[in-house]
DNA sequence: TTTGAATGTAACCTTGCGGGTACGTACCCG
DNA sequence: CGGGTACGTACCCGCAAGGTTACATTCAAA
């Protein structure tokens, strides 16, 4: 589970989770389009795969990976005890959205 | 952003967050209730407040905290980007479900 | 079977997170 | 004005996250 999570915390640089989320990639396509390089990527892959966030399937030399989204469920269902609490607070909360985003960029 | 994630880190420990989403707590209380010490804690309130996600309001020598659920909107519209992905699936993904919580506890 | 390409692994190093102790500070009450 | 209470902050420290270099491994093609 921590594992999704850094996927959220830079919004500004790509993550291996929001690459994969447009398109399947190989281990070396993936550590052109990240900052570090191939060996920390493979590490970070092993993360992913051993938390069932990623599948591999193999092609000749290459790993293919390809996003797995079930585990995200898990954390829409943590969020579902939080929808609540907002969702009573719908009219203040738009205009906080507003607010957030201007703020925040 | 990246604060909101440990609390998704650990299920069984109490979180601040889970700890307010029931009911408003002081520092003391939220102390007592989690596993480390008050300063700890303190520090770790700074952090939420900052990120926006808790408010404080100061009663005496108390400081009641209440929790902002607003921010994790946030979190909600970057997982619905993900969404998208898995409702092509749902039927596999209820299996997935069913699976995944049985295998985890 | 050798050579090169693609990837994973091992060993190592550095940094930052998060915890604890000790101290400072506001606030009520006597 | 003391003294107790409820917090926060400063400082220090350990450790694990995550990066790099060097090496091992697998596979295709020559």
């Amino acid at each position: 589970m921590d594992v999704v999570l850094h996927a959220l915390a830079d919004e500004s640089r790509r993550t291996v989770l929001e690459i994969l989320r447009d398109h399947q990639a190989s281990a070396g396509e993936l550590a052109e389009a990240l900052p570090i390089a191939r060996p920390g990527v493979s590490r970070h892959l092993r993360v992913l795969r051993e938390a069932g966030l990623v599948e591999v399937r193999q092609d000749a030399q290459r790993r293919i990976y390809t996003l797995r989204p079930e585990p995200l469920v898990e954390v829409d269902e943590w969020l579902g005890e939080y929808r609540r609490l907002w969702e009573n607070r719908l009219d203040a909360l738009h205009a906080e959205i507003a607010r957030g985003k201007k703020a925040r960029r």
